[in-house]
RNA sequence: CGGGGCGUAGCGCAGCUUGGUUAGCGCGCCUGGUUUGGGACCAGGAGGUCCCCGGUUCGAAUCCGGGCGCCCCGACCA
């Protein structure tokens, strides 16, 4: 246990507490630019596991990867009157270029759906190209007010799919198959964060869309994330951009498009579903570093075991580092710690005249005494086993903080520490009104017994409400 | 845009009310040494346009005017 705490503690004030993470974890910094962010080595290796899952999903759905422009003529953003509409406040536009005024403004894109309709409307031509599966990771740009680091800035990373279908019923499959499969299937197996699947309602759907499907998380202070969105966008882009295609029958007709992402904020989603006083806790298939090897002791034959160790980790397919660090023994932990390294292998003097090593986990705190050679075999184990109480722990802490209510201000209530479930009916309209008032938002609508509706319009849905990021 | 607060070393702050020699403190950093089983200790050291411009004054981090930036609350927005 730490002496005293390194981090402001959760209960004392959690977003001090979750600052002082992405500080101290060395994660991220603010940029120059008010908004945006550097992402530091650690923070951004994170990032790269989660590009690296997700992406593989992505693609085990038939999509591949493209890249568009960063720059959009503003006027293609104006072709769909309720995607300008939602966008433009948080636009960056450069109106200048080479020294002289653009004859038409550029904008930064804020998403894709522009741009990618433009060539999706070339692309297709018949039905034998359709569907149009496609994905790209990219940078966007949505100016923020209120920027928090991975949270909300201003610049952040992602990765932003786009698909066209022949049919309606086509591309709300493919939008649940990229939400069930893609990311909540990585939400819940990776991130060991349980999500609430279901629908936005009509106030908070995307800004074009026809339907936005949402996985919300909770996070532990019971304010809930939205951690990944798929939108049915109809046939709204389509219309716009003109993307046609030749059916069987020679007719001519309208696609119906997707688009769906996962940000960095999911970065921030981590930090704070499993954070703890003592800092990160990664859920090890996620981990960068699963393990970490400590010499308790700088010294020759204490090194030597703990490079024997790292090798032997390495050969059963461990993400595992050697601490090269300097400092005392408990600085070194310490910091380890903070960055949420799943497990931790001691090796000092002590051990080794035993012939064991000390394996502690980050989530429980535990210390296992394990002979130097069992520690290759058992750690997979130990980690797998982690992975599953991290998501574990997690579903009962939301299940503990989501509570039926009946009325409005009873939601009002139990939004303050987490999440109400009630009839949609009850809120619709001036309840949500009075919800929002509150800095309480309708985070999804579900059926009855929790299952993702086809659409808002469905009768005796119930939504779940909270405070959000 | 409205209300409040703050700009002093990499970070966090004191000093300002009541102007005065060399602008301090904690953490971090550098050097050397002792240490190392849960944020070690000692000694030495480096590091400053006191946000900017102007004014008052013999003298401004400190007082006055203007500007810029940031933070919090509200509003707006997703």
């Amino acid at each position: 246990m730490a002496s005293q705490s390194v981090l402001t503690p959760q209960a004392e004030d959690f977003p001090r507490w979750y600052q002082d993470v992405v500080a101290k974890a060395e994660m991220a910094d603010n940029g120059p630019v008010r908004g945006t962010m550097v992402i530091r080595p650690y923070g951004y290796a994170i990032w790269e596991r989660m590009q690296s899952e997700i992406d593989t999903r992505i693609k085990a759905t038939g999509a591949q990867n493209a890249y568009f422009p960063l720059f959009i003529p503003e006027s293609y953003l104006s072709k769909e009157a309720m995607h300008i509409e939602g966008f433009s406040p948080e636009l960056a536009v450069v109106t200048h270029a080479g020294g002289e005024k653009l004859a038409e403004p550029i904008v930064v894109r804020p998403t894709s759906e522009t741009v990618i309709g433009e060539f999706m409307a070339k692309w297709i031509q018949s039905y034998r190209d359709l569907p149009l599966l496609l994905n790209q990771w990219a940078n966007v740009v949505r100016w923020e007010l209120r920027p928090r680091l991975f949270l909300r800035s201003s610049e952040f990373l992602w990765q932003e799919g786009h698909t066209a279908h022949a049919s309606y019923e086509d591309a709300a499959a493919y939008a649940r198959q990229i939400h069930n499969d893609v990311y909540d299937d990585f939400l819940n197996e990776v991130l060991a964060v349980p999500t609430y699947l279901g629908i936005k309602p009509p106030s908070e759907r995307f800004a074009g869309a026809i339907n936005t499907m949402t996985c919300e998380g909770m996070m532990r202070d019971g304010k809930a994330l939205q951690m990944a969105t798929s939108h049915e966008l109809g046939q709204n882009f389509a219309k716009a951009f003109d993307i046609f295609f030749q059916n069987e029958d020679g007719q001519a007709a309208l696609c119906h498009t997707t688009s769906w992402g996962a940000s960095t904020r999911l970065v921030g989603g981590l930090i704070m579903a499993h954070g703890d006083d003592n800092g990160l806790i990664v859920p090890p298939r996620l981990a960068p570093t699963q393990v970490v090897v400590i010499a308790v002791r700088d010294e020759p034959e204490v090194i030597d075991a703990c490079a024997r160790i790292v090798a032997s980790l390495r050969g059963a397919g461990v993400r595992v580092v050697q601490d090269q660090g300097r400092g005392s023994f408990g600085r070194r932990v310490t910091d380890w710690e903070i960055k949420g390294v799943p497990l931790r292998v001691e090796v000092g003097p002590r051990d080794l005249a035993q012939g064991v090593v000390t394996v502690v986990r980050r989530d429980s705190g535990e210390k296992i005494a394990l002979g130097i050679d069992a520690v290759a075999g058992e750690a997979p184990r130990l980690l797998e086993s982690m992975q599953d109480l991290m998501f574990e722990d997690a579903r009962q802490r939301r299940d503990a903080a989501t509570h039926d209510v009946s009325t409005v201000p009873e939601a009002i209530e139990a939004a303050q520490s987490g999440f109400a479930r009630l009839a949609w009916d009850v809120v619709s309209g001036a309840g949500e009104e009075q919800l929002n008032g509150e800095a309480i938002t309708v985070r999804c609508l579900q059926r009855a017994d929790g299952s993702m509706p086809a659409s808002d319009t469905e009768g005796g849905l119930t939504c779940l409400v909270a405070k959000a990021y």
